[in-house]
DNA sequence: ATCCAATTCATACTTTGATATGAGCATGCC
DNA sequence: GGCATGCTCATATCAAAGTATGAATTGGAT
């Protein structure tokens, strides 16, 4: 398992035009950040991207695709990589449906290197966060994944404020047995007390309104 | 206590053009809209506005203030209505900033009637679900501000997974006193199980990491 | 055929939780 | 002074939870 604090962060730029992408590339090298460029959307699609943190710099204009059409499209294909967009003909509508759909940053060109790397490091940021939450929220799926049926069955029931006796006449089983499920998926969960066990079950399954 | 469903939104307005204001204002009224306007931002922060939903249209530039610094200034004020900005003469860069800055949509000058609608729509909903979220919490702070300070002492301890042992002995008094608080804590509060108690604490004082 | 995991249940014991009844003490308010 | 509220604790009782030991059944994998 890799250290998350040792993961470097890897700055993916697809633009089109090669000079724009050597030149991100030495901003981005010159701090030590690695930089990975892409001509196309297709380009970028089709070359496996490594599970680290990073960004994701693109060009509006690109020559197969729109650049707000490959960010809806990234979503869709699992790429949680914030996104920075640039351009050198964009409209403010054209900037604002690309905030809506969660970008970090929109940057006409030309910018000032300085706007850049911000707009990177927010982006990285942001990314480490998703991150954490997305690899703690998984850590609690696969728990969860561990359990049998029936133990995951008890946990919901449990977790709901049932007491043994009602989760027990829930499923058609003896209390006896409830407890024992009870018992099994909090050590599964590594659950030390029932206030833990509600809070990681809220993990799995989010209480909209309390 | 007012009924949510019933409330009535308001849209307000600010804008230094006399013209644009009479227009919004037939276009809201229009579709049934309860709308009030502004010539300034002062103007806006001198009106007292009442507790409803609505959402708020500002125009970027105005006479006494820039439209970015006012809706900063607002949340500082306590105003919590969605911004729906726009402008005659801005770039890519105030409109980044506006979204960044939470406005929910960004508009410029001259706009079809439709998409005024459409981001005015989106703001009141935007607006209507973080009223309901903004209740649902402050109900359950004014309860727990009903708990005698031994209660809420006890309440958090418990709902943080210790048994009434534990919680007697964190507090030096004894179990039996420990339970009694325990269970005003619960009446109190209306938590029918522990479950319930457990997730009404993290509405008040939400767990950063499970 | 055999082993294993899951599921079921019983008995028994200990700990913990929930609640009621009764009571002493301090503080602050009218 | 009188009174309410909050905090404290004891005794007692009952319900529920947690754990251990032992055992039977089932279904699937080896």
């Amino acid at each position: 398992m890799p250290l998350p604090s040792d993961e470097k962060s890897i700055v993916h730029v697809v633009d089109d035009d090669a000079s724009m992408r050597g030149a991100l590339q030495d901003l981005f090298l010159s701090i030590g950040l690695e930089t990975r460029t892409y001509a196309t959307a297709q380009d970028f699609l089709d070359t496996p991207v490594p599970d680290s943190p990073g960004c994701l710099i693109i060009d509006i204009r690109l020559p197969d695709m729109n650049g707000l059409d490959f960010q809806a499209q990234l979503s869709r294909t699992g790429v949680r990589l914030p996104v920075v967009m640039m351009t050198g003909y964009g409209d403010i509508p054209m900037s604002v449906r690309a905030m809506k759909r969660g970008a970090v940053d929109f940057l006409p060109k030309p910018f000032k290197d300085q706007d850049m790397l911000d707009a990177v490091f927010a982006a990285i940021e942001r990314g480490r966060q998703q991150r954490a939450v997305d690899g703690d929220v998984s850590k609690v799926r696969e728990r969860f994944e561990t359990l049998s049926a029936r133990e995951k069955q008890v946990m919901v029931l449990v977790t709901d404020g049932k007491m043994n006796k009602q989760v027990a006449g829930d499923l058609g089983i003896s209390e006896i047995t409830a407890k024992i499920h009870r018992g099994a998926a909090m050590r599964k969960m590594g659950a030390r007390t029932l206030a833990d066990l509600v809070r990681i079950a809220d993990v799995i399954n989010p209480r909209r309104r309390p």
